[in-house]
DNA sequence: CGCCAGTTTGATTTGTGTCAATAAGCGTGG
DNA sequence: CCACGCTTATTGACACAAATCAAACTGGCG
């Protein structure tokens, strides 16, 4: 178990020379702490992937979960163009997927919070069609696809939840289509809040207090703006008295503003 | 059987009523056409839903198949929030898929050639989450999804083409959406001549000549851009002798440099 | 033939990008 | 602990690509 858990990092390890940070270049060490975390005993079962199986299939299902040492804050999960081998369900902290566009530069295609699920748009041609790193230190399960995929054709309710899975980051991403599309920037960047707002309120956090992870660039880099727009932005809403903003940390002073800022009617 | 496919012009009608449009006013006939077209024999197997399935299993495929009179220009395959049942195979024509935002706008989130798989999007929800019109007369064929489910279940190669099919639609969007965000107005219009082209020659058309099936409007809809941005575009790329543009017919007079134009590195 | 939707072209406006400078946070080491 | 330097964030001035507004043109279809 613990050669596999090794082999993540290594993948990880070696698929990110070209792209120069100080936590990538530190060799990765195997460690002797256990990751005794089950996916029965998960706050985050009720929106991971486990949903819906029984204690017997997720016993199995648990059998090809490999959980690991925690990423640190830049570190990388996968590289795009990587033999894809595993999704990664988020355990604690955050992520940023992003692809390199072909000029070279990055375009960040989603956050993703605990019990969410990343990397799945590797199937496709057995290769990482995107990179993921980590915004803090974060747990992150990965799940083997090949496993995964055995497993579901024996349990029909894993296979519609795979089903499920895929089909909602389809509509996800068409949700950001629209966005970029048609959407200013103040309308983009009080769509990101709620949409954290909403994730954070799912997991029993607080739904109007909360420390963003990303950067401004980040942020700027997903909904398509400049750095300098998303300042902007957040200085704007806190001047119309919608949010308080220090720094990375956020307030939501008034929801119904927000939403009305993000032009979803009331 | 026509029971059956008749049920789905109904539901594409019932949930239309709202978007005005003669031909979907117009009642639906069953119509007495025997729509003979096997997976086997249909030019498109390659690159469509059957592709990796050996002859015992195609056949099974080929009885939950329903194939159906074509739809006639402007008619809507299926509507945002209709129940999911099925999804679609364009056999021939063009289809546009769009949803419609919170404030009634409309967003183009794609277009589909013959062999070519659209709404997956259905499956998260048990509901479309995005509507399929036909841009020109379509045949379609119609996967009832439960059905594709329990057979992928019992064959792994569908299984997987299924997931794999699901992931291309993920990264597709991850295109578009960084197309959308990093690219300007000429490069957004280049590239989608560039992808038309090389899905035409997919099918064995002309990857030079074409005529493009969609509007001006819905072209700009789907790049996030106005009519006036495409059709200056248009004449910018035809002046500087890339393209030959007669309204909807296009020729690509220099690949090349529309690969350029496109921001795409020879 | 005439109408109307779709397309093209021109003039002007505007939201966001770019460039520049300052300020604030944060880790590092003295 | 504070000082230092580096990264990240904010704010302002200006430029520019694309939107908007307006008008003419085209082509398909009844």
């Amino acid at each position: 178990m613990l050669y596999t858990l090794q082999r993540i990092y290594v993948q990880g390890e070696t698929m990110s020379g070209h792209l120069q940070n100080l936590s990538e270049t530190a060799p990765f060490r195997s460690c002797n702490h256990e990751f005794k975390v089950s996916c029965e005993t998960c706050r985050l079962s009720r929106i991971c992937l486990p949903l819906a199986l029984n204690s017997t299939d997720l016993e199995q299902l648990e059998n090809i979960i490999q959980r690991s040492k925690p990423l640190q804050k830049n570190e990388l999960l996968c590289h795009e163009g990587a033999p894809f081998q595993s999704i990664y369900a988020v355990r604690s902290g955050a992520m940023k997927a992003y692809r390199t566009t072909s000029d070279g530069r990055e375009q960040v295609t989603g956050f993703y919070f605990p019990g969410e699920i990343l990397g799945m748009d590797g199937i496709s041609e057995s290769a990482h069609a995107s990179s993921a790193r980590a915004l803090e230190t974060s747990a992150i399960c990965a799940i083997p696809f090949d496993s995964l995929e055995k497993l579901s054709a024996l349990m029909p309710g894993l296979q519609r939840h795979l089903f499920q899975l895929l089909s909602r980051e389809i509509t996800e991403d068409q949700l950001l289509i629209t966005l970029l599309s048609k959407n200013s920037a103040d309308e983009r960047v009080a769509t990101l809040l709620l949409s954290i707002s909403r994730r954070n309120a799912r997991r029993q956090l607080s739904a109007s207090q909360f420390r963003l992870p990303m950067s401004r660039v980040d942020i700027g880099n997903y909904l398509g703006l400049t750095v300098e727009t998303i300042s902007r932005a957040f200085s704007r809403m806190q001047k119309s008295g919608i949010l308080r903003v220090d720094n990375k940390e956020i307030e939501i002073l008034n929801h119904e503003a927000l939403q009305l800022a993000a032009n979803i009617p009331a």
